[in-house]
RNA sequence: CGGGGCGUAGUAUACCGGUAGUACGCUUGCUUUGGGAGCAAGUAGACCGAGUCCGAUUCUCGGCGCCCCGACCA
């Protein structure tokens, strides 16, 4: 794409009404605007990067079984009422509305009924599953999409990470027993693991033992070391072990088998989590398969969530640096960044149009800075957007028969003559 | 929800109880062109409401919005 047609800007400045690292950056380089607090709206480049993101996980969860759905956002209530989570104190993030009433006079009108946003999915991908599995022969099922969850948190803070609308990869699983539901869980484990490598961030992404919450005793988180993170967890680098504080008592260090004075504590982002819902919503919401032996069976059901949004926070504040953003290559909005230095020379406006076509024609995506700005501006700019590979173009390279190929991670230069080019961006 | 802070051009900021200034941006022109150029001209602003006052962007109260700490986080 020819920078000079993108229509949004670099900023130099942040807005002061955003202090996290990941909101500065999203924003001054044009990836993400703020509607409210809690609320963002992705831009051109903030959504390849999501979009990117989105498929890492796809490509993930399909290859262990997953198949792709897209549930309603707006629920009635009679679901929830089934699993007692319509109450308030039950589910305490609740945006709740209600249908237009018909017929508006205070003598003929009819009630529209109350209606909620979901802020989780647990209830209708039970009802859902229950329409359509009646059989062991029917399981094991494994279900997901990428889904805008609506949740009224008292304060939304930090960004992209922690909002009131946001979009969730969630997974469920169904499965006839438990060993049939861990042999999956340890599949997606390990699903979650080679995402959260693709995404850049694999060696500070851990598998942490965590609480389960309402729903098991433990369960798996994935946590990410920042220093900006929420989350406190006590990590052993060397046996890969981690535990989330809150739950890291005797009993269970015991059973890792690790004494405390070992541990590291750290400060974590979670970027995904998964754990096991057994019987929970299956039973509360009539989900059964008839066995073998034709009996009433109620399915075991696991729940994997990850964010894309927080993740694309994740890698903006784990790897950034004074400059910008860093993207690793899978998820860069671009990966090559095609920076024409001309001065007005319509030379090396030709040499770097031709580029472009030539990458082009190889399939391989650029964003093209065309802008008729000076040198520094486009250089800054390109720090600052992040892209991991760059092209510069001038006519200091063009007498040399070539181009200047720098990457934004170690800024590191290499000259590239143009026969290579093509070779060389496919390593 | 408890505590704290803040609302001034598109963005970042300054001053002030008496006609609101600067920088960046944007527009026009000339010069410039490998790390956010220079000169000139132009554009654009006090969150909303009430009160005090001769006069309020400034002080007081209320509302709305935003940020931070804590609590909370299926």
């Amino acid at each position: 794409m020819r920078q000079s047609q993108l229509f949004t800007k670099t900023r130099r400045d942040a807005p002061k009404d955003e202090v996290a690292k990941n909101a500065q950056l999203l924003i001054r380089a044009g990836y993400i605007h703020k509607e409210m607090a809690g609320a963002y709206s992705y831009l051109p480049l903030g959504l390849r990067v999501f979009k990117n993101i989105e498929q890492i996980i796809r490509e993930e969860i399909n290859a262990i079984g997953g198949q792709e759905i897209i549930l309603a956002a707006l629920q009635s209530p009679a679901l929830w009422k089934k699993s007692d989570r319509w109450r308030d104190d039950a589910i305490d993030v609740w945006f709740k509305t209600e249908l237009s009433a018909r017929g508006g006079s205070a003598s003929g009108g009819k009630s529209g009924g109350q209606l909620g946003l979901a802020p989780t999915h647990e209830e209708p991908i039970t009802a859902l599953m229950a329409e359509y599995v009646q059989s062991y022969k029917d399981l094991p099922c494994y279900v997901y999409q990428f889904q805008t969850k609506f949740r009224n948190e008292l304060r939304a803070k930090s960004g992209i990470m922690r909002t009131r609308e946001f979009v969730m990869k969630d997974l469920y699983s169904f499965s006839r027993s438990e060993r049939e539901f861990r042999e999956f869980y340890e599949k997606c484990a390990q699903a979650y693991l080679r995402i959260f490598k693709r995404a850049g961030i694999g060696a500070t992404t851990f598998r942490t033992f965590a609480s389960g919450g309402s729903f098991s005793k433990f369960s798996d988180e994935f946590q990410t070391v920042c220093d900006s993170g929420e989350d406190t967890v006590y990590l052993h680098r060397g046996k890969g072990i981690a535990v989330n504080k809150e739950v890291c008592t005797d009993e269970v260090l015991a059973e890792l088998g690790v004494k405390r004075d070992e541990f590291e504590e750290v400060k974590t982002i979670e970027v995904g989590n998964i754990f096991p819902l057994g019987t929970r919503f299956s039973e509360a919401l009539g989900l059964t398969y008839k066995d073998e032996k034709g009996e009433a069976t109620p399915v075991i059901m696991g729940s994997y969530g990850i964010g894309p949004g927080r993740l694309m926070g994740t890698i903006v504040e784990v790897l950034s640096d004074e400059k910008g953003i860093v993207w690793p290559r899978e998820v860069a909005p671009f990966p090559v960044h095609i920076v024409a230095i001309s001065g007005g020379n319509a030379d090396v406006i030709a040499e770097a149009d031709w580029l472009y076509e030539l990458l082009r024609e190889q399939r391989i995506e650029a964003l093209y800075d065309d802008r008729d700005v000076r040198a520094g501006e486009k250089f800054a700019d390109a720090d600052l957007v992040g892209i991991p590979t760059r092209l510069v173009v001038s006519e200091k390279t063009m007498s040399e028969g070539g181009v200047e190929m720098i990457s934004r991670a170690d800024g590191t230069t290499t000259f590239v003559s143009d026969n290579d080019i093509t070779e060389r961006l496919k390593e």
